[in-house]
DNA sequence: AGTTTTTTTGGCAGCGCTACCATTTTATGG
DNA sequence: CCATAAAATGGTAGCGCTGCCAAAAAAACT
C-alpha cells in the first residue's frame, strides 16, 4: 500500500480556517475572479501551499453551471488519424481549462451508443464524435442532452450541431480521377471494413461511382472485415493481384494499407508505378519519406481537432465547416 | 443553436416522484445495490424511461467515496506506443464502469507536473503515468494525493506504488549482444530526444556500455532533440553514414526510425544487411510485413496498458511487475 | 466629520447524488 | 396467531464547492 491513501484530503474549508478568512474568499482568491486584497491573496496561498491544497474540480463543477468537460468518443485510437485530431483538440482545450475524456468505439454503433450515454453522465460540455452516422438512440441522448456535439472527419450528411471535417466523397472522386488522368484503366481496390468506417466507406463508394461514370468500371476489390493496418495491405494486394494481374494501378482505403501493398511490390519485385500504381490516404508523414513519395490525399487532421476545440470553447454557433483536402501526386502512381 | 441547451436536466428527485418512490429507491434501483422489489425497479424502470434520465456521475462522485475516474498522462498521442497502451487498458476499465482521462504531456516533466496537478483536482482513483522519471513536486504531489499511482512502460527505477512494463535497459543489452553476436563491429546509433524520452535513453547507455564491455565501442551516432518519426530516421541515417561511411549497424532508437532507415537504405540501394545491419525497438505490426522483417525487440505495450488497469480495479498491494520483452531476429541484421 | 461610493469579505443555500439509519412491510417459524 | 427475522423503503445529512446577497471595511467626496 506504499503510499498514505484513505487520509481525507484537504478542503476548501480548511484552507480558510487555516487563512483566518471565508470559504468564498478563498474560492475568489483561487479562480481569481471577483475582487480581494493583495494581502488576502497572500494569506490564502500561503496557507494553500502549507496544507498542500488541491481545489476538487468535482464538487466545483457540480456547485457552478456547466462542465468544462470535453467527451471524446471515437472509433479507434491505434489509427493514428484520431490520435492526430486529439492531439490538435488537446493544446486548445488546455488552455482553456477544459478536460478531456474519451472512450473507444472500435467502429461499433452500438459501442458508441452505450458510450455516449455513459459519457453523458458527466454532464459535458461538448461531445465530439467521428462522422454522421450514428444509432437513432444515439442523436436522441445528444439532441435531449444540454451539450455540444461536434461531429469530425466528415461533412457529407447532416450535422446534428457543429461539423468539422472534410468531404471524403470529394477525395474519393478526386483519387479517381487522378488515377484516370494519368491513364490508369485497369484499376482495383483494397480496403477494409467499410460497414463499420463508413468514411471509408463513402471515399469507396465515390471513388467507383467516378470510375464508372468514366466508362472504366473497378476491376476488382479486395476487402478485410476487420481494422485496416499494414499488414493487410499487404496480404490485400498479394490476393488481389493472385486474382486478377493485369492491374495496373491500385487504390488502398488508407495510407497505411498502401504501405502494405508497396512493401508487397518490393517484396515481389514489382516495379511501381510503371507496372503497378499504388494511391492512398491520409497523407501520412511516412509516405514523404518512402524511397518513392506515396500517391495519396492528405486530410488535415490536426487542424479538425484544434478547430473543433476552437469552436467549444468560443461557444460557436451551428455549423458546418469543410476543411479541404490536398492531393499529393508523390511517385507511385 | 440548433439543439435544445440550456434546459436543466432531469434530476434523480423528478424520477423518484414520477415513480412514486423515495429517492434512495431510485438509487439503489439504478446502482443495482442493495434491496428492492421487482415491481418498484420496473416502476422506476419506467418513469426513467419515460423521462429520460441520465444520472449525473458528477454528483454521484461527490456524494460517494472514491471516484472511479483513472488518469492517464502520457508523453505522446502520435507514438503509437501510448495508444498502444491505453487500448490495453480501456477495456478492462470499461467493464468496471472506470472513466479514463487523459492529458499529454509532449515529454516534458513540467508540463507532466502541471498536468498531474490537473488531475489530481478530479480526485481520480489512480494515476497513469510514463515511466519513474519526474519533477520532485510531482513525486510530492502523488504521495500526498489519496490515489493509486501506476508507472508504465519501464521497471529500471524505484517505483512509487505499482510498475509495469519491462526493463529498458535489459532491451538495450539484448540488442547489443545480438548485434556483437552477429559479429558487427562498425556500430552506429540513430536517435531521437533522449533526454525527454528517458526509457530511450536507458535503452542508449545501456546498449553503449555493453558494446564498450565488450571492447566495441559506438562507431558513431546521431541524435536529435525532437520527437522520433519516420522521417527523423531517414534524415539521420543519411547523416550519420555521411560521416561515418563504414558502419555495418545501426542501432535505432525505436521502429519508426528504424523504418526510416530502411526506407534510405532503399532508396540509395545500400543492400540489407550485408551492407548494413538495421535494429529497431517497440516490435511495431509493419515490420512483420516489410520486404525484409525488421529486426527489432517486442515489448507487450498492449498488455502492460491491460495489467495496470487489473492491478487498479482490483486494488493490488503495491508492487513492480515486468512483463519482459521479446527480441525478434527479423531480417535486416 | 459626515456621506456616498467602491472594494472587500463572510454566510449560507444549494448543485444531485449516496450512505446511513429508522421505519414499514413482508416472510418465516413455533 | 404472535414473535422474530428479513426484505423493502423513505428521510435526510452531508460530499466540497460556487453563487448570491448582505454586511463590513476602505476609499472618495462634500
Amino acid at each position: 500500500m506504499g503510499t498514505s491513501r484513505n487520509q481525507t484530503a484537504v478542503t476548501l474549508a480548511q484552507v480558510a480556517e487555516a487563512a483566518g478568512v471565508g470559504e468564498s474568499t478563498v474560492s475568489r482568491v483561487l479562480r481569481n475572479h471577483g475582487s480581494f486584497s493583495g494581502k488576502t491573496r497572500d494569506r490564502v496561498m500561503t496557507a494553500v501551499e502549507r496544507l498542500g491544497y488541491v481545489p476538487n474540480r468535482i464538487a466545483g463543477t457540480l456547485a457552478s453551471t456547466g462542465s468544462r468537460l470535453v467527451a471524446f468518443v471515437i472509433p479507434s485510437l491505434s489509427n493514428i488519424v484520431f490520435a492526430d485530431v486529439l492531439r490538435g483538440a488537446g493544446a486548445t482545450l488546455e488552455e482553456h481549462q477544459y478536460q478531456a475524456v474519451f472512450a473507444v468505439t472500435d467502429y461499433d454503433p452500438a459501442r458508441e451508443e452505450a458510450l455516449v450515454a455513459s459519457m453523458l453522465a458527466w454532464r459535458p460540455a461538448a461531445v465530439m464524435l467521428a462522422g454522421y452516422e450514428h444509432t437513432e438512440r444515439t442523436i436522441k441522448m445528444l439532441r435531449a442532452a444540454n451539450c455540444r456535439v461536434v461531429e469530425m472527419l466528415d461533412v457529407d450528411g447532416t450535422a446534428l450541431d457543429l461539423a468539422v471535417g472534410f468531404s471524403n466523397r470529394a477525395a474519393g472522386r478526386a483519387s479517381a480521377e487522378f488515377l484516370l488522368k494519368r491513364g490508369y484503366r485497369r484499376i482495383g481496390y483494397v480496403g477494409h471494413d467499410l460497414d463499420r468506417d463508413t468514411r471509408a466507406g463513402k471515399r469507396y463508394s465515390s471513388f467507383c461511382e467516378t470510375l464508372s461514370a468514366n466508362g472504366v468500371p473497378l476491376a476488382d476489390r479486395e476487402i478485410y472485415r476487420e481494422a485496416s493496418s499494414v499488414e493487410r495491405g499487404r496480404l490485400g494486394l498479394d490476393l488481389l493481384l493472385a486474382r486478377t494481374p493485369d492491374l495496373d494501378a491500385v487504390y488502398f482505403s488508407n495510407d497505411d494499407m498502401a504501405l502494405g501493398g508497396y512493401f508487397h511490390c518490393l517484396a515481389l519485385g514489382i516495379v511501381i508505378p510503371s507496372q503497378l500504381a499504388i494511391f492512398g490516404y491520409n497523407g501520412l508523414d511516412l509516405g514523404r519519406v518512402m524511397p518513392q513519395a506515396l500517391s495519396t490525399i492528405r486530410t488535415p487532421r490536426v487542424a479538425t481537432g484544434q478547430l473543433a476545440a476552437k469552436l467549444i470553447v468560443d461557444n460557436a454557433p451551428s455549423q458546418v465547416i469543410d476543411l479541404g483536402f490536398e492531393l499529393i501526386e508523390g511517385a507511385t502512381a
